[in-house]
DNA sequence: CCTTTTTGTAACTAAAATGGTTACTAAATT
DNA sequence: AATTTAGTAACCATTTTAGTTACAAAAAGG
């Protein structure tokens, strides 16, 4: 979908975030989880907290927290937190003008393209950070 | 969508082989149409070859040509012949199984990303190589 | 006031992906 | 035989990505 994985981690540090259930977490921590450096996570953390997810805490017993209830967050907001440009394949992408279609083919694979990313984005926006909790809560992972 | 621009540059290829509507086409001519190398356009009408959505004819009077009519073609066709495996960002993803979270973020996640590939790929199926074409022809872009 | 803890960021590195290019072989046409 | 083209390997430059080091700023607590 991405191709990098901003977006897997990000959702696990809300996750963990929701897990911990409003407590200042600091990104150590977060990164034991991940397992990954710790300012991987604040670099991520950094895109999250502008746009308001989250709240940070500097000093001894500071840490990161939610912003809002995990039920008021949607995978949709921290995939357009953290993956601002969908330049859907088109970065080389500069067909000849001179060619009836070059000329005309990119206008084209653009409206595609703004459909698939759009019926994607619908998917993300219908799951929560609070189902995404409720999934991590469940005693089996098999179980209904 | 996918980051690289092997999907578009394929529909670009495709588009031009129904506008060329049957004829051998040379990779050099359609290079010529998508401003890039010919090898660049023969590596991916390679994969296009495999998934059997063109021809191939060696020689002088050789070139590439489509294996169905265009209405037999869809972009997910396409998306899949090219774009093989969607690692969904999960690349470098490996949390701490040790955690509560990360043992089980991973799946979760997993169930997510298939979700929303499934319905853009639902999308990408939608759309055929000759409504591409007829986009092609229409007069002008606005026009209904 | 001083020490400790933590966020916030810049800068650098290694690895991988990507697209372009050269070069060469095989096959088909004339 | 000469020409044209597919097919593919190999290589290079650029960009992206994730990890890392380093350090300033801020907050807490004695």
């Amino acid at each position: 979908m991405t191709g990098n994985s901003r977006f897997a981690v990000s959702v696990h540090i809300l996750a963990y975030l929701a897990y911990r259930h409003g407590a200042a977490v600091p990104s150590a921590e977060i990164a034991g989880s991940v397992s990954t450096h710790p300012v991987v996570i604040r670099r991520l953390l950094s895109s999250l907290l502008k746009a308001r997810l989250v709240n940070a805490q500097k000093g001894a017993t500071g840490g990161f927290s939610l912003a809002s209830a995990p039920q008021n967050i949607s995978l949709l907001d921290i995939y357009r937190a953290v993956e601002p440009d969908p330049k859907h394949g088109l970065r080389t992408f500069t067909p000849n003008p001179k060619c009836p279609v070059g000329a005309k083919i990119e206008t084209i694979i653009h409206g595609v393209f703004f459909k698939a990313q759009a019926s994607m984005e619908a998917e993300l926006a219908r799951v929560t950070l609070a189902a995404i909790d409720q999934e991590l809560h469940s005693v089996c992972p098999g179980k209904k």
